[in-house]
DNA sequence: TAAATATATGAACAGATGTTCACATATACA
DNA sequence: TGTATATGTGAACATCTGTTCATATATTTA
């Protein structure tokens, strides 16, 4: 009953990682191929296609092959909202309430 | 506008070691001493102390002295909800529909 | 089949990261 | 002050991880 702390750790190493994060955020509302992720995120499409095989490996991401292109996209609403949670805490402006260095 | 994806990723990496996401769950709901969190988590109290270190300095969790204890909880209820959220995401048993390996 | 486009993969390297250990600091109490 | 308890810190080390580059596979069209 007690808690998988090693998938959930798991999937937050993934999330952890910049480029792959903004690579999940390019294919997080519409199915995207992988060039055109590679384009928007700046980096090279192979570079992309490791990162996306380890969120696929983690569920994060579906992918749909469709002719020569491959699409990705965010798994379930559950990925979405918590992308959209955290993203929005990490929003948060530094509060003035910062008591002891 | 654009989202911090720097922010946003460095709280995931925090979040993204074991150990370290135990010691954060250890002190979810109440402040504890990291003497306590150490023996429930199973590790050295310099390596908590460690690890609280960089969690409070992504503000993920506030320390407190009393005496000659410190007590570190989790720094507000968007932290509780996100952790709560991903934890409930990673319990999702294996569903059966894995088309492609 | 051959060529072109799109994506995937493996090896290799540099840099980051978690852990341990020894020691330092802080607080309380005799 | 001196001792005991609780926590913090720095260096050192082994391991992990992201990136690059070359190359392989897949798909379409000529």
């Amino acid at each position: 009953m007690s808690i998988d702390v090693a998938v959930s750790a798991g999937m937050f190493r993934l999330l952890g990682d910049p480029t792959r994060l903004r690579i999940l955020l390019a294919c997080l509302d519409r199915p995207r191929p992988v060039g055109e992720i590679a384009e928007e995120v700046g980096v090279s499409p192979s570079l992309v296609s490791h990162h996306l095989r380890l969120l696929k490996g983690a569920r994060l991401v579906r992918a749909t092959r469709e002719a020569r292109h491959v699409f990705y996209v965010a798994a379930d609403e559950h990925v979405r909202h918590m992308l959209h949670d955290v993203i929005e805490h990490a929003a948060e402006d530094d509060l003035p309430n910062t008591p002891d260095a």
